[in-house]
RNA sequence: GCCUCUGUAGCUCAGUAGGUAGAGCAGCGGACUGAAAAUCCGCGUGUCGUUGGUUCAAUUCCGACCGGAGGCA
């Protein structure tokens, strides 16, 4: 039986209750997979699992850090993989849940990342004041590979790539190849929920969101405010948090902020599928064709464990 | 019942002195290796209400019909 299950998917696809059903069937645990449920404090908006919903199975990566600190793909998995291979040695079963593809991939695949440098503040601030052309040019000189695959609008990812050139010497080309050709870290079984009919997810997204309002979003944001987190907190980029945050200053109403909100989580579930696509090693389970999702995903489980 | 206005993309609308049409929003596709719920790139997706007529050619002009809005009764 494998050990590792990735359980993948849009938002409000499902995957929580999928992963609470697999972890009860096969004696698991969960490893949420999601950069912003890692916030404590961000509970209705980021759609956390609640106890009733954990339903007695234990979650790990939930709640983790303050939304004022910064987080990122380094710091996830290096907390996640060190509970992931406690969760094996245990002799548990591993189910790997959330929405984030980046951390997702990145710990199964055993990415590595160099420690963090002074150089980003520096590149960073060569850009506001001399232009992002001018570190396109540096990048330009250094790893003209990695220049031409970016626009020159990427000004994250141009100021990324420089950084690493300067920590390391070497091309983030070269970092990248590197990685690419090292096989994975781990081997999991995939699975990845959504609905074939985009409508459909849609249509969930939306009531999903209605019903973040009524359970007290606006008051969340309030109080996250309270605690006088930074404004350019990553924290703060969550969707449903963002557009709270600029209603509560007068910016939008409430009820642009709720339309703000569904608009911005459909976008981002097109772009979770996306991500998913290339993945051809995934088991896809299409909701609205699926009565029982984890019956068939027990069966596609099952279905492995013979060959 | 009569008169006027109106019907073009999923929505709001522009347009064609007759040569099968374009904006905004919505949407779709893609990228992604230390902010990733972030960031970035690309793409009009259309029996121009229906049906006759005039014309080499009709979404455009004319008639009828159907739907919508308003006015007079």
């Amino acid at each position: 039986m494998n050990q590792i299950i990735c359980v993948a998917g849009p938002t409000a696809s499902g995957k929580t209750a999928l992963a609470v059903g697999l972890a009860k069937a096969l004696d698991g645990e969960v490893l949420s997979c999601d950069s912003m449920q890692v916030y404590r404090g961000m509970d209705i908006g980021t759609a956390k699992p609640t106890a009733a919903e954990m339903d007695g199975v234990v979650h790990h990566m939930l709640s983790v850090a303050d939304p004022g600190e910064e987080f990122s793909v380094s710091r996830y998995v290096t907390m996640a993989d060190e509970i992931l291979q406690d969760i094996l040695a245990r002799g548990k079963t591993a189910l790997i849940t959330g929405g984030t593809g980046l951390y997702m991939d990145s710990l199964v695949q055993g990415r590595e990342f160099a420690p963090p440098s002074a150089e980003r503040a520096l590149l960073e601030q060569a850009a506001r004041e001399k232009g992002i052309g001018f570190v396109y040019d540096m990048l330009l000189d250094a790893d003209p590979e990695t220049a031409a695959r970016l626009h020159l609008s990427d000004q994250k990812r141009i100021i990324r790539a420089m950084e690493v050139f300067l920590q390391t010497g070497l091309p983030i080309s070269y970092h990248n190849a590197q990685t690419r050709r090292k096989p994975p870290k781990y081997r999991p079984f995939w699975l990845a929920l959504t609905y074939g009919d985009r409508a459909e997810l849609y249509r969930r997204i939306d009531a999903r969101v209605d019903q973040m309002f009524a359970q007290g979003l606006v008051e969340e944001v309030t109080r996250l405010l309270q605690t006088g987190i930074p404004d350019r907190a990553t924290a703060l980029q969550a969707i449903g948090y963002k557009e709270i945050v600029r209603a509560l200053r007068g910016e939008l109403t409430l009820d642009q902020a709720r339309l703000a909100i569904q608009q911005g989580s459909r976008r981002y579930a097109k772009r979770q599928l996306t991500w998913l696509r290339r993945n051809d090693q995934i088991h896809w389970i299409l909701r609205d064709e699926t009565p029982d999702p984890l019956a068939a995903a027990l069966a596609l489980l099952g279905g492995k464990k013979t060959t």
